[in-house]
DNA sequence: CCCCCAGGTTAATGACCGTTAACTCCTGCC
DNA sequence: GGCAGGAGTTAACGGTCATTAACCTGGGGG
């Protein structure tokens, strides 16, 4: 939006960005207390204080990567439910889009619930308006999609159950090892020895069935 | 196993136990790394080092809750399992077994997959072994009891599907409040208004139904 | 009666860590 | 050519924190 910094025309990982990518992943594997300034320097090759020319300090790092997965997540899914042409397809586009950041981003995904509570209380009621938001538009989209939530006291349940599909579409950076190096395209990422596309189609199958079985 | 502590037989809460208790609250709440022990030892009424009596250190509180709930949840399962009539009746004893844990002990759910990483190598492996065999206790039951996951080749498909459905069950504390006082019995457990009960019932079909669409 | 020890206490220690200060260096512009 | 400022550097500061040391106390058995 409001263009301050820098936009290299051409992408080539900015200096910033390199930060975000080398934060996550080492906040997704070691937590964000367990892992040092000094540590995220050298990961990319400055030292230490050197950060604090791209980052106001160690909590506007966590707050730019929970803030950034945050919108992404809501406006992508606004996005695939408005192109969608039924209910059912909303809900479909809304699985397939999280279950890709889920798989393709497992570190954020991992910060997105983990790491919550070590922001501040400004940008933490900033994410959460955000998520809230997400889930308030896939409670939308199941209710008119799944046959038996659309009733106004299964409202509670529908939500609880879009909770629940979030957990286990978020689920898959913890059956694998946190955060390789995304080598090869379609390979393995599971260590069940599932290629990711299976690994995606499984997720949305389970997703799907667990929404069928919501009505009670 | 080998008892190597004194086994109290009064039972009426232990100061080791309400320790244990008061340090799983607070690790669920802001995280192994985000509580100090001075903390800890004011909630149990002592202060700070006086904890060093009853545990060895921090790192042995962790340690002494993970191991704990993953013994209990394999110990529990394995009795379950081992009780039902058929795959189909040791699928559902299962999925209550583990729908009862994480709906009574959220902040032990929490942590058994949060903190796992702050443990010492030793316990750690540990405690993955057990989580493994408990894993493999699911699958094996899993495989049995639904349809076009018992051929050698859907092995994978299954053990994916039974992480993802521990990460649906495992969901609870995220959409509820940490750790509330569980005050009353039967009360709302979710902030979004279903009581404890119906929750259960709840997560109980989306893992049935989960489980159901698995096959492909 | 005495001792001992389980279970506390407070004070000190040593490490770590986020942040700031002060200084350097390169680079693109006028 | 000079200079402004972005991007780094190392050193120092201040605070936090787990752990240890040293000391106290009350009560039950010999």
């Amino acid at each position: 939006m409001g263009g301050m910094s820098n936009a290299p025309v051409v992408p080539a990982l900015t200096r910033r960005d390199q930060i975000r990518k080398e934060a996550a992943r080492l906040f997704a594997a070691r937590g964000f207390l367990g892992v040092g300034v000094d540590e995220i320097g050298k990961a990319v090759g400055i030292s230490g204080p050197g950060l604090y020319r791209h980052f106001a300090g160690k909590d506007a790092m966590l707050a730019d990567l929970l803030v950034g997965i945050s919108e992404r997540l809501l406006d992508e899914g606004r996005r695939r439910a408005g192109e969608a042409g039924g209910p059912a397809d909303a809900l479909d586009a809304l699985i397939r889009g999280h279950v890709d950041f889920a798989l393709d981003d497992p570190d954020l995904i991992t910060l997105h619930d983990r790491e919550l509570l070590h922001l501040k209380e400004d940008d933490r009621r900033r994410v959460r308006r955000l998520q809230r938001k997400y889930v308030e538009l896939w409670v939308e989209v199941v209710r008119e999609a799944v046959p038996g939530l659309a009733a106004p006291e299964a409202e509670p349940r529908a939500r609880a159950a879009v909770h629940a599909v979030f957990g286990l579409l978020n689920s898959t950076p913890h059956s694998a090892g946190t955060s390789q190096a995304q080598s090869d395209r379609s390979d393995r990422s599971d260590r069940s020895g599932l290629p990711r596309d299976g690994m995606a189609t499984l997720l949305r199958s389970l997703a799907q069935g667990a929404f069928s079985s919501a009505a009670g």
